[in-house]
DNA sequence: TGTACATCAGTGAACGCGCGTTCACTGATGTAC
DNA sequence: TGTACATCAGTGAACGCGCGTTCACTGATGTAC
């Protein structure tokens, strides 16, 4: 074993992502139900059987899949809202900047985003690996409201939800219990999330086709109203 | 032809219904990409050919079984608040009890929630049939909102969506333009729509699972925060 | 530096499966006289 | 009421397709002496 990796190691490794690349093309274009390891194989002029040196199952490369969408979409929300804070905007307008950023990702990627947010793959259930990058763009919308508290431009709820709290007491540690008069806003937090990941599926799934003229601007009007209901100012 | 129904007549009509109650029954199972015309033959005993005398392809029964999810919401909305409003319920619960309903629906049936408002079926488009009854739900929840309205217990947005209005003039024909102070109304009325149906299919795909302590609490602390946003009062 | 052996990438054939759809047919049901 | 013919439900075999996965194999790459 050398220091340097040996060609074999380098090409299998190579391979590995090249696989998983042409797997995500193929998911652009058939959706993930359509997706199959032979097909990945043709496209990569390779036998079927060889796919199985470098993933022990379709499963497997689906899981690859799953874990590279959210780690897209994640860092798709964290560049915009490090960028807008960059630029000294407010809560709200970060706010805004992350789900103008993740329609925009959703929009480029649509089957990847229903392959993470969409109806589940029949017989697949994902892994606890996909879990940590899941929470990534929870992360960044949670981050924007706890600044919007610290800075004191949270707007406190006209009618909070009452006792008990509905949250987990593992996710009320590990983001910390919200302060009052802000005790329901993990709760208001999760709507918002809602709204945004729902109005884009819906979007997408051409819901408002024949309802809604210019997409963009509702998009963001209604993300502005979402954002009021959890306390955010709009700009 | 006699003015009765020729046994033959009658015996096919039976079992076009039953061809789709067997098909019912086998995506509530398997789900929409599992559903297969062998299968449902098999369960009814009879060859797979024989269904090409009831249906001209695995499409026309999905649409059949489409066409017969969104009934199924639709009366069980239209139930809900036909109740609602038989006990003299203001507009906002009628509300609630409507997406409770919804809710209910959706809980019991899983896979045709998942058929009507999950990611499309792969190589299958929907025919123009389907419209009518999606907008059953709908129009439940337009005429709650317009009952408010007519009552003068809506409450007017804080900060209204400014124009140039973002909605389908043939929606604004067929609902009638919202007067002021409402005149964005029915873009609230689609958030909230989102909301509703975007909850539910979070609640329904695990993504509250290790977040979220009791379902039905959260989902109808949401709906209040919701309703409001359109300006209806949570009783 | 050269040789003997171990590791591992990739192949090609095969297994067993299920699918949607077509087609020529048999036999029962319905209709017109 | 009885008969001749038309309609139509249902069968069984077949077509052509694609899938995931296994397995014995060849030949190249890497390693230890």
């Amino acid at each position: 074993m050398s220091a340097y990796q040996t060609a074999r190691n380098r090409a299998r490794a190579e391979l590995t992502r090249e696989i998983a690349a042409t797997a995500r093309r193929q998911l652009a274009e058939v959706g993930a139900a359509g997706l199959s390891l032979r097909a990945v194989a043709r496209d990569l002029g390779m036998s079927p059987s060889a796919m199985y040196r470098y993933y022990r199952s379709r499963d497997e490369i689906l899981t690859a899949l799953i874990t590279e969408a959210y780690n897209a979409l994640g860092s798709a929300a964290e560049a915009a809202d490090a960028q807008a804070r960059a630029r000294g905007l407010d809560p709200g307008r970060r706010w805004l900047d992350v789900c103008r950023a993740v329609r925009g990702w959703a929009r480029a990627n649509p089957h990847e985003f229903a392959l993470i947010y969409g109806t589940p793959v029949p017989g697949y259930t994902a892994p606890a690996d996909t879990i940590a990058p899941a929470t990534r763009l929870t992360h960044t919308l949670a981050g924007i409201l706890t600044d919007a508290a610290a800075a004191g431009t949270l707007q406190p709820p006209a009618r909070p939800i009452p006792p008990p709290r509905l949250i987990h007491p593992a996710v009320l540690q590990a983001y910390g219990s919200p302060p009052a008069p802000f005790e329901d806003l993990i709760e208001r937090a999760l709507l918002v999330w809602t709204a945004l990941i729902g109005t884009i599926s819906f979007e997408l799934s051409g819901q408002f086709a024949n309802t809604v003229t210019d997409l963009t601007a509702y998009f963001d009007a209604v993300m502005t109203i979402a954002a009021e209901t959890a306390g955010l100012q709009p700009t």
